[in-house]
RNA sequence: GGUCCCAUCGUCUAGUGGUUAGGACGCUGGCCUCUCACGCCGGAAACAGGGGUUCAACUCCCCUUGGGACUACCA
């Protein structure tokens, strides 16, 4: 099912929250990759931590991929139904005495290291089991035995080549106490097992690199190429978290951004293609490849992705728009069925939302059976001197044959040329009635696909309004 | 503390020894105009510092400084 001298590449999340930020960005990086050349991209959730891992977050994340388009090809696998597979390979390692038993409790281990903390010594794992030979016990941990010379080179796709002294390296443990296999043990069978031949992920794994080739070699399998993604961080410099804004990628589905928005945005975090800013899906599989990630760490730029969603909105069709509406529309109690009448709003309304949020709010005057005024806008338009005209349009309006954007402003222009004054003065009053504020889209747009009834409707309450009012 | 990584406008970045250091977001001046957006034209804004190498450094090397990651029987 391999096919050779494939790519192969995987996102490994583990489930113990929301699909993050810098997750989302390292998950299309891979994918990128792995469509780039025709490989295949697999998922597979790191659920080894029986404590913090839920299904809840399982679906969270498969989620969040699915909404960003990011299609795996094998997966989603789990990590913790192959703790067989995990122990018969420790099981092989401690046969060919490459793995020991440990009995040294947590406790102890977590004295020593703050006593060599505290003495500004390094906090390594002592060895004090590694040559104990002891035998198999409920109790007992299993270490990795680590060179103590020698150094690891990892050649990294972003990074360059990484040197690391073995020394520096300690007997990691690769199987707890309570038989469950630990990450740098399980990713490395997982990702040999499964043929990963690319494996990009976070820069906080770097460190863990020399290990795990270690543990590659010592297990007889093929060392793959790595990717070390550098990390996305706020705008203080400090890791991403919530204080500076949603890190979910599903929260920014919620506040109404489109997934080909937040895709651009996170691909240009780290990557570029010469000067250009925006990609279309098949752009980015055709351009995307490791060299031109940056190493550097990227500051999360809440307004540029703003911008880019407002572009998506702008670019949109008016049908499309229409059914990322739905559930905003919903929210706000909206209730028409009538397509037609949508795609118009959307096209009157999608270059002036930033999000589908704004969209929805921007777009409710139209729903609505009596347009409510607010204060200041029919305190500064709908005035008595304005009746007059307003009743005008009303009662012209309905010969207007031409009752399209340019028919409508050519009816109003000669109006206004008419009754001797600029087009501004009808039209404010007029935006008013129609929409209750100051700010919408042009009265032409807004009248075509209001419709001569509604229009002429909206006007007479006004009218009416007005009346009332003096 | 140790190990590792990083360093061009506020931010994302282009640059691969010789450029007026380019683009984008944001900010800002103007145009368009029925309001608001969109769009268009313009502006301010950067090579962290110090040593080398070289005829020539943003670009190569070293140091300093500053940031970040890891240092778990978490992933």
């Amino acid at each position: 099912m391999t096919e050779k001298g494939k790519v192969r590449t995987r996102f490994a999340p583990s489930p113990t929250g929301f699909l993050h930020i810098g997750g989302a960005r390292t998950a299309l990086f891979a994918w990128l990759y792995a469509r780039h050349y025709h490989g295949q991209f697999i998922l597979r959730i790191e659920d080894t931590d029986q404590q913090r891992s839920t299904e809840e977050s399982t679906n969270a994340i498969l989620d969040a991929m699915t909404w960003l388009g990011l299609d795996w090809d094998e997966g989603p696998f789990f990590q913790a139904q192959r703790v067989d597979m995990h122990r018969e390979m420790v099981k092989k390692l401690i046969d060919e005495g490459k793995a020991y038993y440990c009995v040294c409790t947590p406790e102890e281990l977590d004295e020593k290291r703050k006593r060599a903390l505290a003495e500004g010594k390094k906090p390594k794992y002592d060895g004090t089991c590694r040559d104990k030979n002891l035998p198999k016990t409920t109790k007992a941990a299993v270490r990795f035995r680590c060179p103590h010379s020698g150094v690891t080179k990892v050649n990294d796709l972003i990074k360059g080549i990484i040197t690391f002294n073995n020394e520096e390296l300690d007997d990691l443990i690769i199987e707890r106490r309570d038989g469950y296999p630990t990450y740098n043990f399980a990713v490395v069978v997982d990702d040999a097992e499964m043929e990963i031949t690319h494996v990009i992920r976070g820069d906080d794994h770097v460190n863990n690199t020399p290990r795990q080739i270690l543990l590659y070699e010592a297990l007889g399998f093929k060392v793959p190429q790595f990717g070390h993604v550098s990390m996305i961080m706020g705008s203080d410099k400090t890791r991403l978290s919530k204080r500076h804004g949603a890190t979910s990628v599903m929260a920014y589905k919620d506040m109404g951004y489109l997934p080909e928005a937040m895709v651009n945005y996170l691909v240009r975090l780290g990557w570029s293609y010469g000067d250009q800013e925006i990609f279309t899906l098949d752009e980015l599989i055709a351009f995307f490849t490791l060299e031109s990630v940056g190493k550097s760490a990227a500051i999360f730029n809440p307004e540029k992705l703003l911008w880019l969603n407002q572009y998506y909105i702008k670019e949109s069709s008016s049908q499309r728009l229409v059914q990322e509406m739905i559930p905003f529309w919903q929210q706000s109690g909206v209730t028409t069925e009538d397509q037609d009448f949508l795609i118009h709003i959307c096209d009157d309304v999608k270059s002036r939302a930033k999000t589908l949020v704004e969209l929805a709010e921007s777009s409710l005057f139209y729903f609505m059976d009596e347009v409510t005024y607010e204060s200041d806008a029919a305190d500064a338009f709908l005035k008595a001197d304005m009746a007059d005209h307003l009743s005008t349009v009303a009662e012209r309006i309905l010969s207007v044959q031409d009752y399209t954007k340019k028919g409508i402003e050519t009816f109003l222009r000669s109006l206004a040329e008419e009754k001797g004054f600029k087009l501004k003065v009808i039209a404010q009053p007029l935006r008013v009635a129609l929409t209750g504020k100051t700010v919408s889209p042009g009265i032409d747009e807004i009248m075509v696909t209001l419709g001569k009834e509604r229009v002429i409707q909206r006007i007479n309450r006004a009218i009416e309004y007005i009346n009332t009012r003096t």
